[in-house]
Parts: structure tokens; C-alpha cells; sequence
RNA sequence: GGUGGGGUACCGAAGCGGCCAAACGGGGCAGACUGUAAAUCUGCUGGAUCAUUCCUUCGGAGGUUCGAAUCCUCCCCCCACCA
């Protein structure tokens, strides 16, 4: 008796499961549900890990949905925050999730007829939800004792400074009716989520049962570490989105090149959908060959593919090629132009490189490759400064139109890897 | 409410009248080595100029002084103990 529990625990994703769970995801096709924060317009690669656990769930015959939580977004979960959280306007939160099923749609299949993926927001109950009835039939089986008991909440009372508004004090009811609401509605009883999730998700099956009567089950996911300690999904640029507007393929694909030797194959069994023989094999190409970096390319492309498709991955890899393959000498305007589409670019007008042009420190600065003159002037002493794949040494240098490729294009670097495309207009 | 101890740059933490843009550690950036990895070693790490120098900065507002992060006054916030 085999259920999907299996696949994410040799996976690596399980990170716990209530009671029953294995049992009951093998004994039939199930309706599951993940909740996602609309709190921006993009999901972010911090929600991967519980995209790719829905997309397992179709996979096994089990019908997804994702939950935006629209109505709690609006009150925000106590969970991990240290700080009482901003609260988003109603349309805001709208427009986020309707920006965030589209970024699902890359994931799951909202189309097939066997066992659709399906969206919910949560707006359209808790927003209509009369307070005394609430408070009477949900309130009611929520012991203020245990509530208090949570370690999220407990952290916050004892948190001098932070505290905790009754609102978000208020957060676990809200998602534990969720449950009962998508029980009711889609005969969910299935809820995965993070692993800070766990207290939210056990109250929501306790709810089922008290209210409906019903057998629902739950299961974590493990948190995603990186080994060097640094937060998983942030990069000296910020944040690693999903959205191709936010971080170009071309920089997500980096992200996941960049992946430590430590982590790369743990993130393959977590974020690709490659079987577990293709991984081991890949793992042992990994060891014997750890130069050839087998396991991170297959990591970025795989993800890549997902999120921005074929030609985002194409386009991300071509401009790979070209700036760690070799030199960009040579270059034509046209194909540079093609390659640094998603590359970080700035704009300079043509005039300001005639005659004696521009300072090389001022260049820097503007393109935000350097933060101030000064920083620009220590990166060139310092040697880190390439201007088209040469060294720049002088810190009192020049960009004229002579260095321009075809009066059009400035290839600026900083260090091994960050590229910037001045563009002459 | 009382007493004592604190608030210093991204974070932690020294400094306690001039030599302080401020030790040291972490983080970050860059260089070397590599494999666009890790570890290690080196440099840099407020802004403008770089030869010097100038500007802004040590919880906030005033004051003493030729000169203050350092002394005084008032205020705000933390932490400990006592009520």
C-alpha cells in the first residue's frame, strides 16, 4: 500500500504527518489543500518546496487545491513573525492572488478532467462570516488555554516589545475554519503546509471532527536550509521570485547554478520532478565529478523549465554559455543584445561617451553595480571591475564610444558574476 | 514608583575630553586558489575628493569647552533588582 507519504519522505520533504495520513492518502484519490500568503504579487522560491508537494499530489491521482488566503492575509499569521504584521487592503490581496494562480498554473494542471487542479480564496467566506455565529459555532471549540500554549503565540507574549494584537491572537481560528469550510465545500481532507504550519494544520483537523465529524489528516514539509547558514532564496539581489518581471530567468537560473555541492542534490529530490533513480545516478556522477557540477545544472534547469518554460530556459542558458563559456569578444550588437535580455541592464545616453566620455567610477555607480562612487573606486583598486571581459585598473579611466560594442552596448562586471549591460541610447 | 546598568556604524561589541569615521568579531563585497562550489588566505567595508582636506554619523534636544561618542542638563527607550 503505497501513497504519495512515500514519495516525499525519499524525497527528503516529509517532515512530519499526523496520524493515519499514510493510510488514508493510499486508500483513495483525496482532496488537498495548501494555503499560500498573497502578501506580494509573486510567490518567491520560499514556497516551492509546498508548490512541488501539490504537484506530487496530482501527480498521485490526488486533486489539489491552492489556497490564497486572501481573508487571513488580511489579518496575517502570528507563525514564525517576530513583529506584528502589516495588514493588506482587501484588493490588494485580490490582485495578489489572481497574480499567483497564474504562477501556479506552471505547476499544476488546472485543465485535466480526472482530477483538476482548483483554486480557492479565502476571502469569499471569511469576508462574509457573521461575527456571533462564528464566534458560537467555531470560537466555541477553542480552549483559550491551549491557544496560548502555541509556541508562536507564546513567543510573542513573552516578547516584551512585539507582543501580539488580539487580531492575529485570533489568526489560528481563521485557518483552522478554512479546513472545515474546504471540507464542506470540496470534501477536502487533506492539509500540507511548512513545517510552522503544523499547529495551524492540527487545529483544522480537530475542527473537522468536532463540527463535521470528519476524518481529515495533515503533513509537513521540513524548512529548506542552505548548509552555508544563509537564508535559502535570497541572494545578494534580494529576494528570488517567480515572476520573470522581478528576477529575469536568467537570474533565477544563476540562483540555482550557484547551489552548494551540499545542497544541491537534497534541492534536486526537493524541487525537481526527476525520478529517484535519474537523482542517485545524478548523485553519483555528483561525487565522482563534483568539477563537472552535475547536479546543480540539472537543479537549474529542471526549475527553470518549470517556472519560466522552455524559452525562458533557453534564453537563460545561452546567456550562461556565453558569459561563463568563454569570452563576449567578438560579439555581435545584435547577439548581445539577444543574450543580456534578462541580464541587469541601465541606460546611458550616447552623448555622454563623446569625445572625452564618461568616468569609468561615475559608469559604475549609475549602473547600481557600485552603491557610491567610493564603492566603485575600492572595487576597481581592489581589481574586480571588467569592462567587456577587461580588467579596469585605473580608477580615473574613461568609457568613450571607442569601447562601445557597435555604439550600442557597455558590458560591465563585477567580480566573478555580476554582469551589467549598459545600453548607448 | 525607587535604585543601579545601558542605548555606538548592517549585527554583536570596545572606546569614556583631542592621536575617533570610531578597536575587535560576525556579516557583506572584492582578490588569490578552484569547479560560477566549500574551506582557506589577503584587501576593502559612511559620503565627496583622494595628496591633503571637507561634510554627515556614536538614542533625541540643548549646554560647557579652543575641541565631545566621551563632561553637564532635560527628554525618550531598553535591561536588572527592589517596591
Amino acid at each position: 500500500m503505497d501513497s504519495v507519504l512515500d514519495e516525499f519522505a525519499w524525497r527528503g520533504m516529509l517532515h512530519d504527518a499526523t496520524e493515519g495520513a499514510d493510510e488514508h492518502l493510499a486508500g483513495g484519490d483525496r482532496v488537498c489543500y495548501i494555503g499560500f500568503d498573497p502578501t506580494a504579487p509573486s510567490l518567491h522560491v520560499g514556497s516551492l518546496l509546498p508548490i512541488m508537494g501539490l504537484v506530487h499530489m496530482q501527480r498521485a491521482g490526488h486533486h489539489p487545491i491552492a489556497l490564497v488566503g486572501g481573508g487571513t492575509g488580511l489579518i496575517g499569521d502570528p507563525s514564525g513573525k517576530s513583529a506584528e504584521r502589516q495588514l493588506l487592503t482587501a484588493e490588494k490581496a485580490r490582485e495578489n492572488a489572481e497574480a499567483i494562480h497564474r504562477q501556479l498554473e506552471h505547476f499544476l494542471d488546472f485543465e485535466v478532467k480526472s482530477n483538476p487542479a482548483r483554486m480557492r480564496n479565502n476571502l469569499d467566506w471569511l469576508g462574509q462570516l457573521p461575527l456571533v455565529e462564528f464566534l458560537r459555532d467555531v470560537g466555541k471549540h477553542f480552549s483559550v488555554n491551549a491557544m496560548l500554549r502555541k509556541e508562536s503565540v507564546r513567543r510573542r507574549l513573552e516578547s516584551e516589545e512585539s507582543g501580539i494584537s488580539y487580531t492575529e491572537f485570533s489568526y489560528q481560528l481563521l485557518q483552522a475554519y478554512d479546513f472545515v469550510e474546504l471540507f464542506r465545500g470540496e470534501g477536502c481532507t487533506v492539509q500540507l503546509g511548512g513545517s510552522d504550519q503544523w499547529g495551524n494544520i492540527t487545529a483544522g483537523i480537530d475542527l473537522v471532527r468536532r463540527l463535521e465529524g470528519g476524518h481529515a489528516v495533515g503533513a509537513v514539509f521540513p524548512l529548506v536550509t542552505s548548509s552555508s547558514g544563509t537564508k535559502f532564496g535570497k541572494t545578494e539581489a534580494g529576494t528570488v521570485w517567480l515572476d520573470p518581471e522581478w528576477t529575469s530567468p536568467f537570474r533565477f537560473y544563476q540562483f540555482w547554478i550557484n547551489t552548494d555541492d551540499h545542497d544541491a542534490v537534497r534541492y534536486l529530490r526537493f524541487f525537481s520532478l526527476l525520478d529517484r533513480a535519474t537523482i542517485e545516478e545524478v548523485e553519483g556522477q555528483s561525487e565522482a565529478e563534483p568539477h563537472r557540477r552535475h547536479a546543480q545544472r540539472a537543479l537549474a534547469e529542471d526549475v527553470t523549465r518549470r517556472v519560466h518554460g522552455e524559452d525562458g530556459l533557453a534564453r537563460a542558458r545561452q546567456a550562461t554559455e556565453a558569459l561563463f563559456g568563454g569570452s563576449i569578444d567578438g560579439l555581435a550588437g545584435d547577439d548581445v543584445a539577444d543574450i543580456f535580455a534578462d541580464v541587469p541592464s541601465s541606460q546611458v545616453p550616447s552623448a555622454e561617451l563623446q569625445g572625452e566620455g564618461l568616468e569609468l567610477l561615475d559608469l559604475l555607480a549609475r549602473s547600481g553595480l557600485a552603491s557610491s562612487r567610493g564603492d566603485a573606486r575600492r572595487s576597481v583598486e581592489g581589481g574586480g571591475i571588467y569592462l567587456n571581459s577587461l580588467r579596469q585598473e585605473d580608477p580615473q579611466g574613461r568609457v568613450t564610444t571607442e569601447q562601445t560594442i557597435e555604439g550600442r552596448f557597455l558590458v560591465l562586471r563585477k567580480g566573478k558574476k555580476n554582469y551589467h549591460l549598459v545600453k548607448v541610447v
